[in-house]
RNA sequence: GCACCCGUAGCUCAGCUGGAUAGAGCGUCGGCUUGCGGAGCCGAAGGCCAUAGGUUCAAAUCCUGUCGGGUGUACCA
């Protein structure tokens, strides 16, 4: 490593341990830049400049470094050799969670109810950093979570008792590609009605106890259908975004009884009772005091996301659980997992919310409770409309890429302004782009007439677009450790520019330079092509 | 009320373990196409980084106040 070179210079020079942090400065500048010796000014009370000479000096005789600099204040400039701005080309990610075992959350949408871009965008985003999770090496279980208990059954289930008035047969001939939007409008009209009509709310509180205890063969029968009709659902809209798929599915009404069962062995060590509630005093923790059991003995949210912590340990026992939220939910989780530190001592800090932003239309916020719902099928509909306005093809790949994208390049916990003239326009910083990028690269590679050669020098015309391919593992690095995604994004999007830069002024196929240019786009291709499957989104050969 | 998050170009966002002239996309204006995919490339205009202080050799970045916005605040999920 670079860094640990120059801090043996320094402590070898002068008697001091220091982080040398090397970042990439303007190009200008040269390839790697650091500013130890400004930081070192004050404790060898010498000037910075002065500093930097003694330690640029020395850092002139390593064979990697082209050339050492000293500019500005006290910053030392790196100018890397031809052959280490190469091997920087091929350098692998670091496996930096290499022998753990982590389970993440890649989605989690509710059966009974509609699954709209909210949904889409969580289960994007845990996809994601599930991929990235994997690049760092660690063994990664992909698994979901669902809500099959609670009032939000008891709403459905108003609605869809009414509508088979007692006859089984007329929910279960609902045809296929109908049933997505009618088990929408049931859940609407109970909604509606547990607002608007005293009776019906008894009625459908009466509902929701029953999706724990069913009271009638006709609930279970109905239930069972459209839950598994759910699951269909989700499954496939999960796959059409392009996510991996999950390894197990755990459910609310199995996590409930092991969750009050917890909560319950840990009174009043940890919960306490309160109006006959057991609750536990999160506001001494951070977060807000919260009931885990109701005052009926009915278990709530938070025992469930107890007991799918005993769930998950059971199944996997992974070294770390990730449950993406949205920010909404960030003080409950804290909550639920300072209570879950105390029940269990040895989980502690096991657990980790990572909680995302929201995603907004231009017209406003879109949930399932309003009827502003967006759903998932007809975005699907509307990029293909745009791409296909473009005279391209748009297979269900294309179009996620584009979703994908959208939803990824904000840094992880901002709100996504989702605007579908901008999403669908293709141009500018992209998944459309990025994907139109690789093809056109491929097609490249199709078309040389000589073999290639992996590039052995740099030409002065080669020098930005080689120097942003060695940043590729250093960016890898950043996302991973941060579990950010977007960091992959924009290195994409200025890779990709780099190379559209390169490409318009230099000719590759046909050049007497062929064999090497080729070589660097094939290096390129293959850059662009691992990044983005990062991202989860498809690197087409043609478009 | 209290807690947490946020305020960077007209719009949408990067940059925030402090460092060299604050970046990108969209939009606007102006160029480039007799060559491998123009979903592209080049250029211009556009910023007291909400605001007032503080720490520092150095602040968009750290600290404090103020203003503005968002979210949460037990028996919904």
């Amino acid at each position: 490593m670079m860094e640990t070179t120059i801090s043996t210079i320094i402590s070898r020079l002068f008697n001091l341990d220091v982080d040398v942090v090397l970042t990439r400065p303007d190009p200008q500048f040269g390839d790697y830049a650091t500013n130890v010796a400004l930081q070192l000014a004050k404790p060898l009370g010498k000037s910075p400049r002065e500093i930097a000479e003694t330690i640029a000096n020395e850092l002139r005789s390593n064979e990697d470094f082209s050339e050492v600099t000293v500019a500005g204040p006290g910053f030392i400039n790196i100018r890397l050799a031809d052959s280490a701005l190469l091997a920087l080309t091929k350098k692998e990610p670091q496996p930096s969670r290499a022998g753990q075992t982590v389970a993440i959350e890649t989605n989690n949408p509710n059966p009974f109810k509609a699954m709209h871009i909210g949904h889409a965008f969580n289960a994007v985003l845990g996809d994601t950093i599930a991929n990235l999770l994997v690049v760092s090496g660690a063994k990664v279980y992909r698994v979901s979570y669902h809500g099959d208990v609670g009032l939000h059954v008891g709403k459905s289930m108003y609605s869809l008792l009414r509508y088979a008035d007692g006859d089984f047969s007329k929910i279960e001939s609902i045809p296929e590609n109908e049933r997505n939007s009618f088990m929408s409008k049931m859940y609407a009209e109970g909604s509606k009605a547990y607002k608007e009509d005293e009776a019906a709310k008894q009625e459908i509180n009466d509902l929701a106890e029953q999706s724990f205890e069913p009271k009638s063969a006709l609930y279970i029968q109905i239930y069972d259908l459209c839950k598994k009709w759910s699951f269909e659902q989700i499954d496939a809209i999960v796959a059409r975004l392009g996510n991996q798929p999950t390894v197990y599915r755990f459910l609310e009404s199995d996590a409930d009884h092991r969750g009050v069962e917890v909560v319950k062995q840990n009174v009043p060590k940890v919960f306490h009772e309160s109006d006959g509630a057991l609750i536990f005093k999160g506001s001494e923790h951070g977060a807000f005091d919260n009931a885990f059991v109701a005052s009926s003995g009915r278990g709530l949210y938070a025992a469930r996301d107890l007991g799918l912590m005993l769930l998950k340990n059971e199944q996997f026992h992974p070294d770390f659980s990730y449950i993406v939220t949205a920010e909404e939910q960030r003080d409950y989780f804290k909550g639920v997992i300072a209570a879950a530190g105390l029940v269990w001592p040895d989980q502690k800090d096991k657990t980790v919310n990572i909680s995302t932003g929201t995603v907004k239309l231009s017209t406003g916020k879109m949930s399932s409770r309003d009827g502003d719902v967006v759903e998932i099928a007809w975005l699907f509909d509307e990029f293909k409309k745009a791409i296909e306005s473009r005279g391209g093809e748009a297979d269900d790949e294309i179009i996620a890429g584009a979703l994908r994208y959208q939803f990824l390049k904000v840094k992880i916990g901002s709100d996504v302004i989702f605007d579908i003239n901008e999403a669908v326009s293709l141009t500018g910083n992209t998944g459309s782009y990025l994907q139109y990028a690789h093809a056109r690269a491929r097609r490249i590679l199709e078309k040389a007439t000589t073999d290639f050669t992996m590039p052995s020098t740099i030409y002065k015309e080669d020098y930005a677009l080689v120097r942003k391919l060695g940043e590729y593992y250093e960016m890898v690095h950043v996302a991973t450790r941060s579990l950010e995604p977007h960091h992959i994004c924009n290195y994409l999007f200025e890779l990709a520019q780099e190379f559209n830069r390169y490409y318009e002024k230099n000719q590759v196929v046909g050049d007497e330079k062929e064999a090497h240019r080729v070589g660097l786009v094939s290096l390129y291709a293959d850059t662009l092509r691992a990044g983005l499957a990062i991202l989860g989104i498809h690197a087409p050969e043609k478009m």
